[in-house]
DNA sequence: CTCCTCACTACATTCGATGCATTACTACAG
DNA sequence: CTGTAGTAATGCATCGAATGTAGTGAGGAG
């Protein structure tokens, strides 16, 4: 037999699922600012403390599942076989894997527009995605220490995701469907990658 | 005679620049978590409603000097011949205003090192950081319709400032003294740049 | 059954940020 | 010089995010 998580554990996730569910359901309802954490708290019917033992900042509700984007990408340099095939197959993973869920989660992307006109929001998703740069860098130079040095690293990645994101945010404030935003962040990926040739 | 500004206007920017310094200079003896606005606003002789009719947040008096250098890179890309040279001309005129402002502004650094290294500045920079490349890229776009697209701008200029701004930090991080923080920087630009030929 | 762990709770506090009414000074028109 | 409009600055009150602390109870291990 598997074992599968405890009782306690699972618990614990369904809590955690409650107030993700609970904050989508409040901010589509009543907008992001209009909606306190002591609401979605009470909505999920758990104490407001509770709500802090999940998530460090109210804006980390919206970016729960952030984490495995990241690592996806960072398996993704491992196992490629040249600076740009990394970088290609890193953006590709995170882009498919951004397809999968959030842009699809919901009634058309309606998660990412969430993230997107709320500058809170958007300043902490910024903030990790940087962070995520890091070790998206750090992967890259480890893979290749004799092809790239950590400038060299730091700069890929950046122009990478710096071009992605950027493509990502004016594509959906222009309000573009789903599809396009994917097709525009292959296309932005792409053409930040000829830089690595 | 040249008529310089009044005595009101010159009274409120020595408001504003007494709480720059009283940040400063409190950031740097307790640290930043440590100071608090009530703090700040005391030090300047000002009441805690004031400093927030100066600065939108806390963050801001750290980056109070930001605004401009986003515009000497739009008025760069605005008198460039093509759109790689309007980038390039960007990336420079940005580097060197940087360079010339918190770079070297107190002992090695110090601002851009308060500023690198704590969450929530850092969040804030990266903030008003992507709202100057939208800036960015309209102007691209509007000088050279005719060769970029909405897509591509949006590309082109986030791979530029990505790969800068992720190249700056990692060099900060990393201890690097003034100018070879600004030599990576141009050095990232340079490789960033390579997609736009 | 016993002991320990830990998710959760209730309560209190700090501090960033905003709204509102009011004061004080500046600029300007008559 | 005087009234008036504009605005920087103030004091006060309030909201809400975030954290510390102590305590409760269910879950899991022996």
């Amino acid at each position: 037999m598997v074992e599968g998580p405890g009782r306690r554990e699972r618990k614990k996730q369904l809590t955690r699922q409650a107030l993700v569910d609970a904050a989508v359901r409040l901010f589509t309802e009543r907008g992001y600012e209009r909606t306190t954490v002591a609401d979605i708290a009470e909505a999920a019917d758990v104490s407001t403390r509770t709500f802090f033992l999940h998530f460090p900042t109210k804006e980390d509700v919206l970016l729960a599942d952030a984490d495995g984007r990241v690592d996806s990408g960072v398996a993704a340099v491992a196992g490629a076989a040249s600076p740009a095939a990394a970088l290609a197959a890193a953006a590709e993973a995170m882009i498919s894997d951004a397809w999968r869920g959030d842009l699809r989660a919901g009634p058309a992307g309606l998660r990412a527009r969430l993230v997107v006109d709320n500058p809170a929001v958007q300043a902490r998703l910024l903030q990790v995605g940087f962070a995520a740069q890091t070790r998206l860098a750090d992967a890259l130079r480890e893979a290749h220490p004799d092809l790239v040095d950590d400038v060299d690293a730091a700069a890929l990645v950046g122009a990478l995701l710096g071009a992605v994101a950027t493509t990502a945010v004016a594509a959906l404030r222009r309000g573009d469907p789903p599809d396009a935003v994917r097709d525009a962040m292959r296309r932005a990926a792409e053409l930040a990658l000829r830089a690595a040739g």
